[in-house]
Order: structure tokens, then sequence, then C-alpha cells
DNA sequence: CATTTTTTGTTCGGAGGCGAACATAATTGC
DNA sequence: GCAATTATGTTCGCCTCCGAACAAAAAATG
């Protein structure tokens, strides 16, 4: 029904299984293009579709108090959007907002859950991300307990580079604050601090990376502890055909 | 080779298996009793066995920065304590330390998988179960962010109280301060404004619930918001044999 | 080009929590 | 019963972040 030829397919996740499991995966995956700032899943709501981000990255957030939310995961390309599907539940519990424009695969729940079945390591690969993604998620919650703005700011900023794989990306302080669970005026005085030191710097709406290392520096060790994980994860698991880094 | 006849089986995980599930799982599970502060799994360790609790119950905690730790969630008979195993990954990334001393049945890993592999009812309730604590770690980011000592304190006996299924616990301030990531002094303070509200008493080493309707009103709505998701999905579940609550 | 909208910069007082240190009370061990 | 140990109570100055409000700059709109 659906082909995969518009647009390459760079997602890890996928790139990581064996070519025929991959080629039976193909004509079930639709190329989709995922703006910024949709909502994917709202929380609680029923999960139709998967997704695996090409180039684009997700935003997972937890709500509290009816009003506000925090970001509680960051996935792009290593990973999948609806892993409670690889867990049998098909709600999301989390809001999950497109943090950075770019095509993901679709799939339908029903075309996964089939093929998730019969495929031992679509289903090795969904597991292990899915164990990724609560350390992630569990190492935000030490982070928001105990670092600082400027640390989690600067930790995000690099956790974002790794997904957009660029040092550029484009985001507003307003929306960063929305992420981070603080005030503008927190991001705006952090941002501030480290164009000053010549770290980063940054227009309306767009901020550019200028020293990785100082950033590294600024950013509490949550980045280093998680990025090292997903790494070491990654390369025990006879990544066949990695994405390119750069 | 294992017999679990001294104690009487009552995680609530297991008793929701089919018993012909339940049958198979039985000779291989062998009561243990947890004492208070046993470290059942050191962050980044081996998991050889794993365990379900009884009336015990375990912090999860992560640690950051080497030396300071947070606890990112709380497991007791309605879990299992070594989930990354169900997701194929036999290292834990956490810090799993006994909180409420009591017994619990212990599986070696080489049994649960086989065991795993096969009974469809088994992989359902873990997976599940995998899934509601995946819910409690984001909301523990998200509360971490947002809310207070006294409210996340509140939380925190309330989540305690449903664990061991008593209004009365032995717990130090020193040790609940570890826990919330705080000093003991903010512990300290808070304790004795519950006090002074009779919506709790303690002594040396111990805490008594005494309102709980109070205390639910001082906690963030983070406690009921996942309470609720925990009942929901285990009423949804086929609760054949559920335990006995208060 | 002029106006509106969006984004960023800056200020204020105040609250909550931090690290450190010391005081008191309860329990344990001899 | 007395000393050592462990748990709890209280204080200090300080720093970060909060909520609120307003100013300035940049981009979008017509």
């Amino acid at each position: 029904m659906y082909g995969a030829r518009e647009v390459s397919i760079r997602n890890r996740l996928l790139a990581a299984l064996p070519r025929k499991d991959y080629r039976k995966l193909l004509p079930l995956l639709e190329p989709v293009t995922l703006a910024f700032g949709e909502t994917v899943y709202e929380s609680q709501s029923e999960i139709h579709e998967v997704y695996f981000p090409n180039d684009c990255f997700v935003s997972m957030l937890t709500t509290v108090g009816g009003d506000r939310a925090a970001e509680v995961g960051l996935i792009g390309s290593e990973g999948m959007i609806g892993v409670p599907m690889a867990l049998g539940v098909a709600v999301s519990p989390f809001r999950a907002v497109v943090q950075g424009e770019g095509t993901a695969m679709r799939m339908r729940t029903v075309d996964f859950r089939r093929n998730f079945s019969t495929s031992a390591a679509l289903k090795r690969e969904v597991f292990l991300f899915t164990h990724l993604l609560m350390i992630q998620i569990a190492q935000t919650a030490a982070c928001n307990r105990f670092h600082h703005v400027t640390q989690r700011l600067a930790r995000w900023m690099l956790m974002t580079r790794d997904r957009v794989h660029s040092n550029e990306f484009r985001i507003t302080q307003e929306f960063l604050a929305l992420m981070l669970g603080v005030r503008r005026v927190g991001v705006s005085i952090a941002m501030s601090a480290l164009k000053e030191h010549k770290v980063i710097t940054y227009r309306r709406g767009s901020i550019t990376i200028l020293d990785q290392g100082g950033l590294l520096a600024v950013a509490c060790g949550c980045y280093k502890l998680v990025k090292d994980i997903y790494t070491r994860a990654q390369a025990h698991n006879g990544n066949s055909r990695p994405a390119q880094h750069k």
C-alpha cells in the first residue's frame, strides 16, 4: 500500500535490523513530514500509529496540575515514538510534541503489532530502546531535582544537537522554557551568559552551538551519563548499517 | 528445587496470572526476606535474580554526580524488581534499595527468561507493570521540577502507605531526605508542620499517618494521578485473584 | 514604509531551599 | 545507670528561582 521511496530511511532503529526483517517492514512504512509544534500524541489518547524518526525529533511531556508540563524525554532517529505499543498498551501516557521539524516513517499499530510478534530483531531493538528511554526519563527526574537552569539548558542543547545532527536549530526561548519547566526569564539569563562566554550564539528563534566542549563543561553529568549508555548499547547491538555520524 | 511453603505469595503481579501459568512458576520461586536498607541491585550491576515483593517494598534510585542519588520509583507487591530483564537487558540501570522490610519471591534470571518467553500471561503482566513504572518515573521527573518538599513528602508517605498496607512505617528523616533528594532539615520542618496539623504523627524512626484525606490534600496531584492509572490498569486486567485490600 | 505581532531583555520583591553548624532528645551498649 | 551513639530540632546567611510587570528589539503583515 505504502511506499518509502520519496524519503530515505535514516532511522537508526530500523537500520539496525537484519535485511530480512527490514524488507518485511518496508511496505508498511509511510514517510511523513512532522511539522514543528505538531502534537503526535495527546496525553491519554489512543495510539493509532507509531513513528520512526528520520531527521525530526520529538519531546515527551508529562502534564502536571492540568496546565503545566515538563519534558521527560527527547526522541530522535535513534528511537521510536509509541513505545507503549511494545508493552501492549495502546494509550500514550505522555504528550508527544514535535520539537524539530523533519521526516519520520509512520506505521499503523495493527501492522506494528503483527510484525512485532514475528520479528525477533524488531522486538530486540524496540525493547532495547524502551530500556534506554526509561533511563533517560529517570535521569531527567534526578536532573530536575539537583541541577540548575544553566546546566539543564546546556544538557538540553547537547541532547538536541545529537538528534538534529547539527550545531544550529530553531527554537524560541519561550518554548525552551516550557520544555525545561522554568520561566522564560531564566532561559534568557542563562542563554545570554552562555553567549557571553562564546559557548553559543543565537538570533531570534534560533540557537547555534559554537563550543561543544564548553557546553559539555557547563552541562551537568546527566548528559554524558545517558549519552554513554546510549552509545554503548548501540555499539554492542551489532549495528549492521549505522547511520552516518558527523 | 525451591518451594514456596513458608511464606504465602501475596505478590499481586503473580496473583493475576492464570492458575496454569502460576503453577509452572511456583517451584522456581524462592521466598526470601529482604532487610531494611539492603541493596538488591547496585547501579550498573548484573541482574542475577528478579524479585516479586510480597510485603516488602523497594526504592529505585538514580545516582547523579557519583555521590548523590534520587529516588525515581517505588515498587511493592504490585510489581517486580528487575524490569530490565523483561526488555532483554540484564544490567540494572538503577540502584534498588529495600525501603520496607518484608518478604519477596526470588527467581533466577535463567528461569525467568525461560518462563517469560513461554507464558503469554506473565509477559502481559510484566509488560504492563513496566509501562506503569515508566509512568511513575516520568511523573517523578515532573514532580521534582514543580513541587515543594512538603507536597513531595506527602506524596511519598501516601505511596509508601499503599505499599506497606499500613498507616505506620519505620523510616528516619535522614533516610527520607536521601530519598527525596533534599536536606534533612527540609524534611524535619515539613514533618513537624504536618504533625502540627494532626495529619501525621511520628516518633524517632517511625511515622504514623493520622489523616489520610488531609495528607492527600497536602500532596501534589502526582500521587493521585499515578495511583489512578495503576488502579485502572489493574482493574482492566482481569485480576482473577486480587490481593485483599484494606 | 508603517503597524502589528512576536521574541528577547531587564527589573523588582519575595519565597523556598541550600550548606553549615550547633543544640537537644531518644535509644543503645556496656 | 552512665556514656556513646543516633535521631531530631533550630538557627544563620546566601543563592536560585519564582511571579509579575514593563521595555526594547526583531520580524511579519499589509
